[in-house]
DNA sequence: CTCTATCCATAGATAAGCTATAGATAGGCG
DNA sequence: CGCCTATCTATAGCTTATCTATGGATAGAG
């Protein structure tokens, strides 16, 4: 009934990118880090976040690498590349500025 | 060349809903409101304003009425309905979990 | 009397996320 | 040994929301 989205439209990239930033991890492993670090808040859809990695492969802001798991299982790593990162910086402020403004327009009297 | 989105996906309604909090508004008012009081940052085309303000209608969140501008121009004036109000606290929270949700993400270590 | 700002509104393209689906394998458990 | 669950990949199709691009009308200024 109460239509909850997943996450905030327009901010999946920055959120990938992010926890790139701190480690490469594969498509999976990049689902369970942001549901984790946002408390079960935000949930990455599988079909959200596969064609997202493709989008950030095209931009070339990431890179993939067929790896190993620990658990001993074929998986895909996804690495920031240098450009990546400063997209990252770009998104940040960007949704940094945008947030700021919203809430100017809230908390206008 | 830099692709500035000119709102945040997701919450314009939110916006909308709030500045007719205030008072009643013509679309264009509604705008000129958002752009001002988000200094400049946010800007609600008006393609996205006026099938925006049919979504509102369509649910019961704001009526419309046509009336004089101060300006002695004719105007359709939006006016926040109750089931609005009740709407635009939903929505508030809503936004502000996400918020709170993609911050911890970001500024986890 | 022309021009600009104010006001309405819609059609079409595009982008992004969700639902649903499909398949493969490792390791635990019966 | 075979089933089940968790882990891992990926795509197709739907839907929704926003932007671009128009189109039109009128008040008031110059």
């Amino acid at each position: 009934m109460t239509k909850k989205a997943d996450l905030l439209p327009g901010t999946l990239d920055m959120l990938i990118l992010k926890t790139l930033a701190r480690a490469p991890l594969h498509g999976y492993g990049i689902a369970l880090s942001i549901k984790r670090s946002s408390d079960e808040v935000l949930t990455v859809e599988e079909g959200s976040l596969y064609p997202a990695l493709q989008r950030l492969l095209l931009q070339g802001w990431v890179k993939a690498e067929w790896k190993k798991t620990e658990t001993n299982r074929r998986a895909r790593y996804y690495t920031l590349t240098p450009l990546g990162r400063k997209q990252l910086g770009i998104e940040l402020s960007q949704f940094e500025q945008m947030i700021a403004a919203i809430s100017r327009v809230l908390q206008d009297a």
